[in-house]
RNA sequence: GGCCUUAUCGUCUAACGGUUAGGACGAGUGCUUUUCAAGCACUAAAUUCGGGUUCGACUCCCGGUAAGGUCACCA
């Protein structure tokens, strides 16, 4: 090991998915690593048999890898360390980063801590133990194994557990990169379990092991170790082996911001998050901004520029709460930030390949540039390309301006295919009655089977509310507008023509005034497209029914207010 | 219960002992070819409480409160 290199290591034990927290952690150390020109390890922590979960090791790889967090040691540090390492075995040389396959080393060690008298074989049975610990529990005691270390411990056969005899008990001070100076009182130091009945080490003593052998300089993990610091610093100086440095991680809390964020509360699998289109750089940048943060006002970092920017002494004490809306909002920022050709790269593997087939890889491409903005993460693409038949769904989305979380409920082939059949385009589908009859009952876009009814209040546009006369004046405005529309011949029914009669008249009365109670009188609806695209649709006779039906109203409605000052406006009319 | 810690807008956070306590997300309002989305602008929103030290405290000290960690043959 090179002396002044800084060797940090990301060590997880087997037990399941990657979530969060532990990502966080891997992170930290990465960066800390790459910031120095370092090395940063990948190391497996199997000491524990029962907990272990298949698949655990390629999942942790796979999810390292997805962020980018690439380790310069460890498991498969790819096809020629294999081979090597493979050789060093041949020659007893254990390279192993699998704790499970380094038992030798631990075994080792453990001779040379009971040869300086710094361990000694557990005589007791676990009951025994047990009973101690809940007769100090009921006394509101800490449990301390060393008031019950046995005078004469019988020499150690590997089948009962092997403990660490502490040494001198004193107040354990040490320095945090993170925290700063902490301390310990020497009920903090123990006779803890160096190896197991089962001959597996514990936790405790392996992770010094491999430190040790490995040359690590910066050890990062959560503040659940604060507490067991002391017993590490104990066993160091037994070996007589100087301490790497200390960063404590805060904790990922959940949604309560009280406690620690477990699967319970939603901590996903991070390669879910692969699943559901996120940029691993946007992960990583919010990640890092979760208990970290380099001063100053910029947000949205490459994780290039966060490795040079990071430090360990700008970490958080506190624990920090997830923010799936920030997150959102991270990935938006970081899709931004993609050159188009990236983002097209990226999001054709999230279009649906019959949707490329039939409509080319160029006209797909203009297609996803023209959602680009639209997008919080890739998955929500295929919302929008879902089924085959959303061939013109962005073209349709574009003339519409309709935003593009409603077009995502679009799910029914049969509302689609009017849109399509609307737009002229793709004349090849035809229409069931089934499919009219199911479309037609669906709220969203039921105007344009059937004519709407109205609420009075809907028609007035916000700046009129307040007014008093504010039904006379929408009265007048449609009217008008009606007239305009009758205006244009039936031949020359297009979105262009319809908007040039309208527009100047809208222009002087305030558009909102003319253009909203036009708009409501075609659909009876607060959101649709606008009123041209709506009267272009609908076709001449039925835009003009529905406006005259609503003139109709308001003029009835004006006639009642001047009789009886107490109609209600509210009421739905038809 | 012992021990170890932590505390700034709803959330993530910034602030050599001297700032109108800053930014971002979210929210609200407005602008943008009405409405939705996107975009832009503006607004509201915080130093846990009580004592000190100091000319001056988010910052230092003491105490209260609240919260977290830990006391395994788990990591």
């Amino acid at each position: 090991m090179s002396e002044n290199k800084v060797v940090t290591r990301f060590a997880p034990s087997p037990t399941g998915f990657m979530h969060v927290g532990g990502v966080r952690t891997a992170l930290y150390a990465w960066l800390w690593a790459k910031k120095n020109g370092g090395q940063f390890i990948l190391r497996i922590e199997d000491t524990d048999k029962v907990r272990e979960v298949g698949g655990s090791i390629e999942h942790i790889q796979k999810s390292l890898k997805w962020l980018g967090l690439n380790w310069d040691q460890g498991p498969d540090v790819g096809g020629l360390s294999a081979y090597i390492q493979k050789f060093l075995k041949w020659f007893g040389l254990n390279r192993s980063y699998i704790q499970s396959e380094r038992l030798k080393l631990y075994k080792k060690y453990a001779k040379i801590l009971i040869e300086k008298g710094f361990a000694y074989a557990d005589p007791y049975t676990e009951e025994e133990i047990e009973k101690w610990r809940l007769k100090a529990e009921t006394e509101n005691k800490p449990f301390l194994y060393r008031d019950h270390r046995p005078e004469n411990p019988p020499k150690w056969d590997g089948t009962m557990p092997l403990r660490f005899k502490t040494g001198e008990l004193k107040r354990t001070v040490w320095n945090d990169v993170v925290w700063g100076e902490l301390s310990a009182g020497p009920e903090a130091l123990d006779d803890f379990i160096l190896i197991k009945s089962d001959g597996y080490p514990t936790y405790n003593f392996a992770h010094i092991i491999d430190d040790i052998e490995m040359g690590v300089t910066h050890v990062m993990r959560g503040q659940e170790f604060i507490s067991s610091t002391p017993k590490f610093l104990s066993l160091y100086e037994a070996l007589g082996v100087t301490p790497p440095l200390f960063a404590t991680t805060p904790p990922i809390m959940g949604p309560d911001g009280k406690k620690k964020l477990s699967k319970r509360d939603g901590a996903k699998d991070i390669l879910e998050y692969k699943r559901e289109g996120y940029l691993p750089e946007a992960m990583i940048n919010y990640l890092a901004f979760l208990g970290f943060n380099p001063g100053g006002e910029k947000e949205v970092y490459t994780p290039e520029e966060l490795i040079s920017v990071f430090d360990l002494n700008k970490i958080q004490r506190s624990g920090a709460q997830w923010n799936d809306i920030k997150l959102n909002w991270f990935n938006k920022e970081h899709i931004k930030q993609l050159i188009p050709e990236k983002y097209l790269e990226i999001g054709m593997n999230w279009v649906p390949k019959e949707y490329i087939l039939k409509n080319g890889v160029e006209k797909t491409k203009r297609d996803l540039m023209l959602i680009r903005d639209n997008i919080v993460k890739f998955s929500d693409i295929i919302n929008i390309f879902k089924n085959k038949k959303t061939i013109n769904v962005i073209k349709i989305l574009n003339n519409f301006s309709t935003k593009i979380d409603s077009f995502s409920k679009l799910s029914s082939e049969e509302k689609y295919s009017y849109l399509v059949k609307n737009n002229n385009e793709n004349q090849e589908f035809t229409f069931t009655e089934d499919s009219f009859s199911k479309l037609s009952s669906e709220d969203e876009f039921s105007y344009l089977f059937s004519d709407p009814s109205y609420l009075f209040e809907m028609l007035i546009w916000k700046d009129l509310k307040n007014s008093p006369d504010k039904f006379l004046k929408t009265l007048e405005y449609l009217e008008k507008v009606f007239n305009l529309l009758g205006s244009v011949d039936e031949k020359d029914w297009t979105y262009e023509s319809l908007k040039n009669v309208v527009w100047n008249y809208a222009g002087e009365e305030g558009r909102g005034n003319v253009l909203w109670p036009t708009r409501v009188a075609l659909s009876g609806k607060e959101k649709s497209p606008d009123p041209f695209k709506l009267a272009e649709t609908l076709g001449k006779a039925t835009t003009q029914k529905r406006i005259s039906k609503v003139i109709e109203l308001l003029r009835k409605l004006i006639g009642t207010v001047n009789n009886t000052s107490n109609t209600n406006t509210k009421t739905v009319i038809n």
